[in-house]
DNA sequence: AGCTTTTTTTCGAGCTTCGAAAAAAAGAAT
DNA sequence: ATTCTTTTTTTCGAAGCTCGAAAAAAAGCT
């Protein structure tokens, strides 16, 4: 069951712990880093020798802040943008994007295009996006380090091994084996993750401050997406991408939702469920799936303007919100809160009746350790979470090896 | 933040992991031990050999199946139950128990009593709680190695670090800090928890074929309670020990819970919503506290004999839990549920209505990873779960050292 | 130019695990 | 009864890792 520690992974993890180091603390000197890991100097000396000598660090000499102190500087130690490359792949409603990263987190080359996923074969969709990979991949040649990770995001559900794109809302097919595909297309190891879950791994590394151990992402858009750290690991299902907030039951056979049930949070807090409680469509009508941003904005705009049936639809969106919330911090205790994407431009409007709504209920108990943040735009948090995730498989299992397939053709590529 | 692995840590782990494989595995041999933790024999036998000097373990010559094979025979290792011995207490509404196991698991001693949880006074309590352990560790002086760890299970919520009862349904009194209480008294190092976290707990090793990475425990009583285990670990709350299944909200501002808010779960699912809906006392009274189990099992008998205000309220009860169940399997997956405690008679009465209302939820959508079995004693597996998580600490802090202070003094106790 | 301070590297000691070989403990065969 | 086989367990030397102490390096200060 449990395996052993056997004696080379010693090595192993201390390597990834370095690098990891690295990655978190941006410039650190080789002291710093044994304060951190709480190894010795001579360990840390070792390992970062042979991490320079393997090209995944280098030292950097121009200290930025020339600090005026006594003794012998120290030497920043950074990663080697030029170590490796990685992919990222993000499919969200009618729309498709890519880009190369670099192994320190820069951008190397990006690529989007509309796509009418909803109506799209699955062929078509593939093809697409095997196209656009191809494109960046083939234009990558020579000016970056080798490709070793795709990671690609969808909205909807993936199994627990994240390979495969289980259901979705952009698209009516399904169990599509993305993981599979990119790999035999490009031989490059690749996931397939919810695109809220890669917006959770982007907000733990863009505000560590506030974006700890413990928080939750929840998108608000068409549909309603979650993704959520506990115990400084990222929650996932134990047979999907799981976390799937929006179908939590908010009133038993309530609103028709998206997914055909009856009652979800999303029935009453998806933007096509605000739509249709401000236009008096009643709970049953799905609403062609088109309602923009702008049409949203509008909508919030009347809402503010007067007190109508717009401002009573975005206050059930907070009632519904805040009573699945509650629900939630009743099972994992209350923690920080980030509502990211278009309904955050909103969110003046769906507070007041969700702090109700959470006060209401047992988990909403410890109104103090609850707050809320908010990120409009949740597409940059989607790409840099990707890009977070691949480099985290890259330094884990790559740098830090453990695998000798993947590390032995390694040398030639680097430097 | 994290920590790199020192050199000692090596040994500690894998000391734990043989320790481990001796406790799941009942009697294995030096051999089995291998294959399972993928450690080579003579690792294995230099720690084990360790282990027996140091009386932790014992060779067990007479092998039970005297194997007729050819070749050495195997030699079985088994935990020595006079390592170290551990104590259980268990506060539940009106009743008071405690026990001492020994290192293999055996009772060694217990004791048992009806206190008045609800009326009696703090310090009434904490002393009745100190005399019976005192009794107890008293009368093994002697007969039983050092008694080297307290787990006390309470229903209710505790602190994250399992060192305070926060709150409780079978007394007024708030914030009791029970572990240092008993740290100070006895020497001896304790942990709170909560009672259907040590059910989990004690499934696990009791069912492991149905237990095992990912299940949850739901005990049905006077009120909710949940203990759920996820990829293989305990689940807790970032703050407490979390897992309120009960106070998840079922109807936005609905009946009166025990709890004081509205619309929870348990307010239509505990014996108290039961019984006020079968008498039609209406959603809003609370009930004297002592509802008894004969109360409902007649109200279970009256439900089964004809169709009337009993049968509606089970079914009532089954439409919570179902709900409840759909919300709570679309944030983590289906899983095997267990069914724990005097609720678990009736289930008869809740279960069509439940599944239905699973089936009416997207959690519910895998219906074949659900899957239902019951418990109805729930005071035994209690008892087992905190001498499993007991011995566990002694397991990995104590016998895979890493903690000087604690190993100091274990040489003399031990045989 | 020499002293002080701080960082980094070097080096030997002490663990730990591992693989191979040896030893031990049986049943099976002659 | 004695000698093979077979399987388990122990022993032993090799290799690898981390650690602490000391040395080296690289500055600023006097």
């Amino acid at each position: 069951m449990t395996v052993g520690i056997r004696h080379d992974d010693l090595r192993r993890r201390n390597r990834g712990m370095v690098i990891g180091a690295v990655r978190r603390n941006g410039q650190p000197s080789r002291t710093e880093i044994a304060g951190t890991t709480s190894l010795s100097h001579s360990t840390i000396s070792a390992i970062s020798a042979d991490l320079i000598d393997e090209g995944v660090l280098l030292e950097t000499k121009s200290n930025e802040a020339p600090t005026v102190k006594r003794g012998r500087p120290q030497v920043a130690l950074r990663l080697n943008p030029e170590a490796a490359t990685v992919a990222t792949v993000v499919l969200s409603l009618n729309y498709l994007s890519a880009a190369l990263v670099d192994y320190a987190g820069g951008v190397i080359d990006d690529e989007h295009q509309e796509l009418p996923t909803v109506t799209i074969s699955k062929d078509a969709l593939v093809t697409e996006m095997l196209a656009m990979v191809r494109r960046l991949v083939g234009g990558a040649k020579g000016r970056a380090g080798p490709i070793l990770r795709i990671v690609l995001a969808i909205q909807g559900i993936t199994d627990a091994g994240a390979r495969t794109m289980l259901w979705s809302p952009i698209t009516p097919h399904t169990d599509i084996p993305f993981a599979a595909m990119l790999e035999s297309a490009f031989g490059i190891p690749t996931t397939v993750e919810n695109d809220c879950n890669m917006i959770a791994v982007a907000l733990r590394s863009h505000k560590p401050e506030r974006y700890r151990e413990d928080f939750i992402a929840i998108l608000l858009s068409h549909g309603i997406g979650m993704g959520m750290v506990l115990k400084g690991d990222l929650f996932t299902g134990t047979q999907s991408s799981g976390g799937e907030f929006g179908h939590m039951i908010h009133i038993p056979d309530g609103a028709l939702c998206r997914c055909g049930r009856r009652g979800c949070v999303e029935a009453y807090a998806g933007n096509y469920a605000i739509w249709r409680n401000a236009t008096r469509h009643g709970q049953d009508k799905m609403p062609a799936a088109d309602i923009t941003d702008v049409d949203m904005l509008e909508l919030a705009a009347r809402a503010r303007a007067h007190d109508g049936p717009e401002r009573l639809a975005f206050r059930k969106a907070g009632e519904a919100i805040g009573f699945g919330l509650g629900s939630l911090f009743a099972l994992i205790d209350p923690a920080p809160v980030a509502i990211v994407g278009q309904g955050a431009l909103a969110f003046d409007l769906i507070e007041p009746s969700m702090l109700e709504a959470i006060a209401r209920t047992a988990g909403g108990q410890h109104s103090k350790a609850i707050s809320f943040d908010t990120e409009p735009d949740e597409m940059p948090l989607i790409r840099e979470g990707c890009a977070m995730r691949a480099l985290a498989f890259v330094d884990q299992e790559i740098f830090a090896p453990g695998n000798e397939l993947l590390t032995a053709g390694r040398g030639e590529h680097v430097a």
